[in-house]
DNA sequence: GTGTTTATCGTCAGGCAGACGACTATGATC
DNA sequence: GATCATAGTCGTCTGCCTGACGATAAACAC
């Protein structure tokens, strides 16, 4: 590493976003923000900003995600918080030209949230939505009546792209899709997270006797509920086990 | 985000450090450099260095790789050019506390490099040498004559800890076990790959009908080779195949 | 009660991995 | 040159896991 000569090296802003995934009626959305000031002023957005001069990064990810959900961000290794989240790092995006004003690196992260209420509008952003991927990612999330077709404002599109597939491979192999879920939940409801998130169908009986016989994976707590209809589905809350092995096997690929 | 009002966000520095790895004499090994200006004068440390006004990080990273040592970086997507290693991006780390000077954000690179000749110095370290992860990591790469032992500058162990991880489950699901050997090697020598990066042994005759039964994953040269000993040993390059599915299997976890 | 929905248990066949035997082809050693 | 050591390659067998189902159970809606 070069010596520290001031003059040695340029300035860099750096910021975080945040790619906010949760299953709402079946589909995987993200969290998006519509933006109140130029550049890409009315589009819609990532949440995020900039990191403080003395904030870890992990730690201005957690800041940005209460103020923009009111979720509180947990450490995989810490015990679980009620209302929850799980937070993790994505990846870091620097391009020079990604944003027209100056040079900003943006440290991206992604959370993984409950089905929750509507989000609360936060900062400077004018509003705030849930939506699916999908349409985020084809035309920027345009649903709303009379709203311009546009995609994701800078190189959220990307951002946004790249915690999706991350979340699409972890829960192949590890317990991460618990965390879209509240914290008691059915079998068929962690089913139908993983429907949401891959995209495809999976059989009943096959996933039922491969989470249940994955130790650690999940544990009964006793109860059980109707709220699906049909008959009543035993409840489970998250095992210790992060790690599933052998893995979930995802169709195709 | 924020607008970008000049006073309302600090300045950063942003630099890639890389970790370089490869496999020599049955040992995973890193490149590590000795710091020839305080702080941690005189310790081991990853090789790094500023991102420039202009660059992009993976570019950063790929212009630290060249200059410390001469391997020429390819995008997994672009064909493998020769004496190419394979470059990706790990982590960011942004402790605040994690330089003493000032406040530098760090996007640390993976490397994986084909057995090399010694390393060249590069710029501003005195001396660059590949080394043992283990003994990086238990102290710092202790090794030469009446070397003190002392871990390693900054965070380093903590990326360099993380690189290896990466590394190693990387290459159960990927075929990035081949980007450790030359352009063209035997079975065995993968194997050997294998073997050293997760520190256990593979039963021969199993390995060797997994990797050929995989399609896509090698591709038979034609040619022979009885550099290792033994019966001649069938040649091979990389197939265009990327992920491996079934993966390897790592024994135990 | 009948139908619908969801949950849960069982069965069966195919595929793959681990354990390991057997054979082949080279160089080293006596 | 016979023997040994080393490494590579092909097969076999067994057990586990998965995918594709059938069947039963327990709720709700009419």
């Amino acid at each position: 590493m070069s010596p520290y000569d001031p003059s040695a090296f340029p300035p860099f802003a750096v910021t975080v976003d945040l790619v906010v995934l949760t299953v709402r009626r079946h589909a995987l959305c993200a969290l998006a923000v519509r933006r109140g000031e130029p550049p890409f002023q009315g589009r819609w957005a990532l949440p995020g900003g900039f990191v403080k001069v003395d904030e870890d990064l992990s730690a201005a990810a957690a800041r940005e995600l209460v103020e923009e959900t009111g979720l509180c961000a947990h450490d995989p290794d810490s015990p679980v918080q009620a209302n929850g989240a799980h937070l993790e790092q994505l990846a870091t995006y620097g391009d020079p030209k990604r944003d027209p004003r100056m040079r900003v690196v943006s440290v991206a992260h992604l959370a993984l949230a409950p089905d929750l209420p509507a989000p609360r509008a936060g900062g400077d952003a004018n509003s705030a939505r849930w939506a699916p991927v999908d349409a985020l990612l084809t035309h920027g999330g345009y649903g709303r009546e009379g709203e311009q077709a546009a995609p994701l404002a800078f190189d959220h599109a990307q951002i946004l792209s790249d915690g999706v597939e991350r979340a699409r491979s972890k829960i192949e192999y590890s317990s991460l899709a618990t965390a879209f879920c509240p914290p008691e939940f059915t079998v068929g409801e962690l089913r139908r997270v993983y429907e949401a998130v891959w995209g495809v169908a999976l059989d009943p009986r096959n996933f039922h006797r491969k989470v249940t016989g994955t130790p650690g994976f999940l544990v009964p707590t006793g109860g059980t509920t109707t709220r699906q209809g049909g008959r009543p589905a035993q409840l489970f809350r998250a095992g210790g086990a992060t790690l599933l092995n052998p893995p979930m096997l995802r169709p195709d690929v």
